[in-house]
Parts: structure tokens; sequence; C-alpha cells
DNA sequence: GTTGAGCGTT
């Protein structure tokens, strides 16, 4: 299950995501995407979860949490182009 | 501030 996060503080770590996560499910791996070209975070990120149903629940909990003063956008990632 | 990198190699 691979998971989008959405409208993340730009403070946030790759480890910042994965523990906040962490807490609904398995995380297999957690992203920040940053900006090659500044090197400051997209201000998203992906979480993988090896459990769909954890990663299903995981969004139901995720998904309009605040996180830092924002409310996080969390919805099942595209495929990466 | 919304869907990943780098390319001299995962």
């Amino acid at each position: 299950m691979n998971i989008y996060v959405g409208n993340l503080p730009y403070n946030t770590t790759d480890s910042d995501l994965e523990q906040a996560f962490a807490a609904h499910g398995a995380v297999d791996r957690a992203k920040v995407v940053i900006d090659r070209n500044t090197g400051r975070s997209r201000g998203f990120g992906f979480v993988e979860m090896a459990n769909d149903d954890e990663g299903r629940a995981a969004i139901e909990a995720m998904n309009g949490k605040d996180m830092g003063g924002r409310a996080l956008n969390v919805n099942e990632a595209r495929p990466r182009t």
C-alpha cells in the first residue's frame, strides 16, 4: 500500500513521517519529498505500508489530522511517473 | 506552498 501525504509542514522529515504513521500500522518506508533545486521540502511525502488493511486504516486515521499546524491530506498515492 | 531521485548506477 503506497500512501501520499500532502500539506506537510516544511520542517517534516522522513522519520517524522514514519513515526506519525507507525502509530496506525507497520511502516515499510517513509519519504518526504525534497525539492532537488532548493533542498527544501516540497510539502508532501509518501508512506509505504506493508499491509493493505493497515494502509487503508492509516489513511482514514491520518487524513485531516493536524501536524505542525497543517491539516494533512492523505490518500492512496498515484503511480510514480 | 499537493503525487518522490538520479543518471558518476537503485
